[in-house]
Parts: C-alpha cells; sequence; structure tokens
DNA sequence: AATGAATGAGGTTTCATTCAT
DNA sequence: TATGAATGAAACCTCATTCAT
C-alpha cells in the first residue's frame, strides 16, 4: 500500500466490470468504427487486462451486440417513462409525447444508432423492433380507446417507425437542417395522418 | 504450350472484367456478408488472380461504393420507366405506381439494399439518397400541378422512404407475413395520406 | 446459507486432492493430449477451482510428471508381485512370468505410456528407465545363479524392453491383429533367445 | 540495385521456400523443443514474412509433420544405399549392414528422433513405420531365400526396430557410454539372434 | 492487362499462473 | 485450504495490398 502502483488486480463484481467494458467499446466504436476499433483499445480504455474482454464476452461481435441491447432497453425505458408522465393526456397527445421522446432520444444518440444498428451483419433475430413494438402497444390501445382507426397497428407502428428512423438518420447525416422543434412537429404530423381520425 | 491448357490469360475488355469483379462480390457480399468476404474469394469467383482486383479497384470498399451505385442506378431507371409508362395517369395513380414498383424492387433485392446501404460508415455525403430524391421529385411535381398539399416534399419524401423501407425491412427479415399486393395496397395507402389532398 | 446448497468449499486432505487432480488429469491427458489439456480442464474435472490446482502442484509438467512416477511405481510393484508369486520357479519361466505381466500391463496402459514417456522435453535424467531396471536386475541374477549368458545385462534389459514396447505400441495404434497370448508367447521366445543359454 | 536492402519481394519456387522453412524449422525444434517455438521465429530463421509460412503450411503441426515425414525418407533412402552397395553380400552381413546403417543414421540424428517422434499426440496413422518396413521386406527376402527362419517377420522387424530404438534412446539420454562400435556390434548379435539360424 | 507469391501489421483468442479474499 | 477473477504474454493466423515478372 506504500506503493499505489501495483494494487491493481482488484475483482470487481462481474456486472461492473461488464458495464465499464462496455462503456469503454461504445465510446470506441463512436470514435473510430467498430472495424478499426481492437479488443485490446477496449480492455485498455476499460483498464484491465485483455483477457479480461473474454471473461465477460465472447468476442467483438458479442459486446456490439449488447451495446445494442442495452441501447434499445433505455430507449424504450425513456418512452415508457414519457408516455407514463402523460397518462392523463389524450391520445393524439399521447402520440405527440411518443414522436417527441423518440426523435429526441434518436438526434441525441444518432451516431450511436448508426454505429449499432447500420452495420451489417445485423443481429439476426432479435425479435422485432422492441422501439416499433413499443409504438405498436400506444397504436392498439388508442385504437381500442376508439381514438383511432387502424387495421393494422403492427404495419403502421413499423411504417412510422421507419418515417422518423430515415428522417432522423438524414439529419444526422447533415443532409437537412433544421430545428428540432420543426422537425417533431412535422413528424407529429405525420404519425397523426397514419392514425387515421381526429381523436375527437 | 502444345496443348491448349495453359491459354487462360486471356485478356478482356476492362469493363467487361469490372462487371464481372462486381458479380462476384454482390454474390459474396449477400452470401457472407462484407466483413467476412475477402479480395480472394473475390476474385476466385471472378476466375481472376488476385492482382487483377487492384486493376478495376482501388480497394475493397471501392467495390462496395461502385456495387451500391449500379443497384441505385438501376433502381432509380426503373422508377423512372415505371413512371414513364404512367405518364398519362393521374398524379395519385403515379403516386401508387411509384410505390408499387419501390415495393416490388425493394422485395426483390432487399438484402441487397441492406447490405450496401446499412454498413457503417455510410458514404459521408454522396448527396441525398437518390431513390428518396426520385420521390421528392415526383411529390413536387404534383404539388405544382396542384394535384397534392406538402409544404416540404423533400422531408416527405425522405420519411415514406424510411416508412417504405422499414416494412420491407421487415417482412424480408422474415418477421412478417403478408402478400405483396396486400403489403403495396397498405403502403400506397400511408404514401397517399401523406400527400394531403385527394387528387379530387 | 439457510439452505444447505453453499456448502461446497469443503476441505479434504491433501492426499485425496491430489489423487483426483491426478485422475482428472490422466484422463484428461489420454483424451486429448498433454498440451490440449488446460489446467482448467483438469480442475473442472477434480471438481475444484482453478487455483486449488496450484496448492498441490507446481505447474503442469509438475503433474505430468507425478502422473509418470505414479504409473511406474504400480508398474513395477506389479512386476515385483508377479515375480514374487513365481519365487520358486526356474529362471527361464521367470522370464516368461517377467514378459507376461509386463505385455498386459502394457497393453492395459498402452497408451498412458505413450503419453507420459513420449512426450517431449523428457524427464531429463531421472536414472535409468525403472522398468528396465527391473529386467536388468532379473536378468543379473539370473546370470549369477549361473542360468543365462549375458556380458551387458543392462544393454539386453534396454533392447528387450525396447522390442516390447515397440510390439505393444504397434498393436495399440491397431496396426496389428494379435491374440494376447500369442503375442505374449512370441515376446517370450525373443526374451528367450537374448539370454543366450537354456536354462538346462 | 545501388541500395541492397529493399530488393526482397523475391519469388522463388515453392519447393524451395519450402525446404528452407522446414530447414529453419528442424533447427529451432531441436535447439528449443516445438512448443516453444513460435511460428515468427521459423519465418525469421527462413528470412520470409509470417505470413508466407501459411502459404506453405497449414500449421505448426503441419511443418512439423512434414520434418518426420522427410527424415523417415532421408533414412530408408539410406538403408536402401546401404544395402545396394552389401549386394553382393551374404544375409548375415547384409542383416550387420542394415543394422550398422540405421544405428549410425540414429546416433547422428538422435534429437532430431527424440523431437520428431517423442512427441504427443503422434502422427496419427501414417501406416506402418517404414523404417521397421524396411526390416521386414530383408527379412522376408532372407527368409525366402533359406537363409533365416522366422514365422513372423512383421513382429520380428517392429521388435528389433524397438529394442535398437530403445538403445539407441538411452544413448543418447547419456544415461549409457558406449563406443559406436560396440553398440553396433551388439545390436547385430541381437538382430542375428533374432533370424534364427546362421546363414550357413 | 494479368499474375500470384510475398508481405507484415494487426487481429482475436488462449491459458498458465497469481493473489486478494 | 480454497477460491476464481484477473492477468498479460504470446500464440496462431488472416488478408488487404504490393510488385516483380
Amino acid at each position: 500500500m506504500s506503493i499505489a502502483s501495483k494494487q491493481r488486480p482488484r475483482t470487481k463484481p462481474a456486472e461492473e466490470r461488464r458495464e465499464e467494458l462496455m462503456n469503454a467499446a461504445e465510446v470506441l466504436f463512436l470514435e473510430k468504427g467498430i472495424g478499426s476499433t481492437t479488443v485490446g483499445e477496449i480492455t485498455a480504455g476499460a483498464d484491465v487486462a485483455k483477457g479480461t474482454f473474454y471473461l465477460h464476452f465472447s468476442s467483438k461481435e458479442d459486446i456490439h451486440a449488447a451495446l445494442g441491447e442495452r441501447f434499445v432497453r433505455a430507449f424504450v425505458a425513456d418512452l415508457e417513462a414519457a408516455l407514463a408522465r402523460a397518462s392523463k393526456a389524450g391520445w393524439n397527445e399521447k402520440l405527440a409525447v411518443w414522436v417527441k421522446a423518440a426523435t429526441a432520444r434518436f438526434l441525441d444518440n444518432g451516431s450511436l444508432v448508426n454505429m449499432l444498428f447500420h452495420t451489417h451483419p445485423r443481429p439476426p433475430d432479435d425479435g422485432p423492433n422492441p422501439i416499433a413494438g413499443n409504438l405498436k402497444a400506444l397504436l392498439e390501445a388508442g385504437r381500442d380507446a376508439g381514438a383511432w382507426s387502424l387495421d393494422d397497428p403492427e404495419f403502421t407502428a413499423v411504417f412510422l417507425f421507419g418515417g422518423l428512423h430515415g428522417i432522423v438518420d438524414e439529419v444526422l447525416l447533415g443532409k437537412k437542417r433544421a430545428s428540432r422543434a420543426r422537425l417533431t412537429q412535422r413528424l407529429q404530423r405525420h404519425f397523426q395522418w397514419s392514425v387515421g381520425l381526429p381523436e375527437a
């Protein structure tokens, strides 16, 4: 303890180590792309030995997938929180809230999204996209409540999510300039059209 | 030399060789992903030596980009041809024709699209997506003709293209079962909503 | 703690743990070779943690050596027991007994022998091979008793042991088919020739 | 050509490169053991890039096997040459010649033998040992000529080869001191006994 | 235009061993 | 006595790219 240099082999809860590795990987993937990031750089970033990586992940692809899942989980949690805060609102407002939250989250994490999901090969089949799934649930609820008319909520959810994603991508690639408010507003309008009927 | 066994080094027009390499690469990229396809496999597929690759492309990334351009060129040509065939039709029908052609093309080449464009890093700025650009032009024409009401045709084009893309992806990933006709019909409806007004 | 589920860290006598580790190692070395067996597999086989290995052996090489010693000890004990049972017999019969016991043991543990002794690097000098040493002692005794004529018992012992070993290897590699009795008989004949004189 | 430093990428006939790699590997395997020799060291020794190794061998194990085959081939060729030189001699003399040649070759390449064949896992089944096979052929010829009496030449060949091998190993491990002439003589005697009958 | 042997940096992964608990 | 997370050196191998022919 006299010298602070070699006290390294510090055991940490697996969960914590895993998080640290994922954080390091996320930063590096973002900075230099996935292909150009080496496992060695990730472990250096997390301040552990290279072998430690393989105690927690089976490969670089594995940590990449974990990052994707973590992102989606947080995204959905965010949407649910926003919806919860608007629990008293009308259905159209709920939809607007959903669009606003999703757009904001996308714009704030744009490169992350690109990095995580615009990669080949895609995560083979992690089931239906949970974000679109979340929208689908909202659409169904609104339809069941008689607020909207929709014959295929899943189709509509996927379509709208795709549209939103496309718009946000375009913005993130710098091909469009637009205020976030204006963007959100336009997206809300498109969503609104697709649920068919005004609330009241 | 007496027997024709070693007559292989047959020179071909550069254009032809280039095509053969691209075809081989396309098949392989589709089958195994870009990262896992080696230049050696591409040249083997095109039945040329490894060095020949670099006579026609400067790198693997280069052929990837060339593949993308070729695909988009053909896609847009297809859309234009479809539109030309419908030159006498009304605007809404033109839009329906566009959606039908785009959907068909996507479904027939879906994995190719994913492979070519869902890859990181994206070409930094090859201008706006030419397919969405094509749609935008259609929307503008329809608006200028007074058939539709749109305050931002580019936004709408990108949004609708994104939606279509999302739907088709979902289908291609096998997450949805639906007849192509029904799919097209639904997409047409969503597109129609977004152009605001019936042609009347 | 309420339930007896985590009562695992049960201390055992060192000797027992050592044996268990050696047994696990022996099985694995046989199955997959020494180089391809990891310490982790050995400890898993013995149902202890990895660190425990180093409480009982200083290295993988160490356990390998221990295995060799254990095998030789048992082998020699077996030979001595067989010889003891034949203490009243004549010298040629004793030799036949030795050959029979050695052949049997070899055939039953052949791959073990190969694994233990055909490995590089060999233990630099653990003295002469104790099994050949045992044979040498027998040859010397017979010679001293005037039963056999041998000018260099060690040479003969090593030669005969090598021959026996070669034959058994061949059989174990499946290259020869022969009944054990026939094999033993032939080996006995070769041994007999080499001790020079009939007992008469 | 002004500077001698960067004229490296010199293409050589595959056969030559292969030999150079094998020579480098042989030296290193001998010096430091197989396990401790890295492919990098082998290629450095052969003055080629690391990747070049894998153009000629699929793995370290592969070059090891190739070394073994090369050694056995040369060994057998040597035996055949010695026998050819003694083509006019009697059968017992031929046998003596065989033993002498085999012993000399073994002693001169002892560590090589150890390195190549005392390794686990053994080459799985490259058929019967060609050296013993060569001896077997000699024994059969002598028996067919009526010079010797042998009921199972293969058995005898394997046995004698094993014996010779055992003796030579012992010597090479430094456990025995003996002049080569004396050693050869004793081995010849043992071989002679095993072919049953004096020639005439 | 075409070849393909050679390059060599850099990748992923393994595993014997240590040591704080 | 026992644990097992952590280490980190080193191994094997791949492959985009070059260049002498």
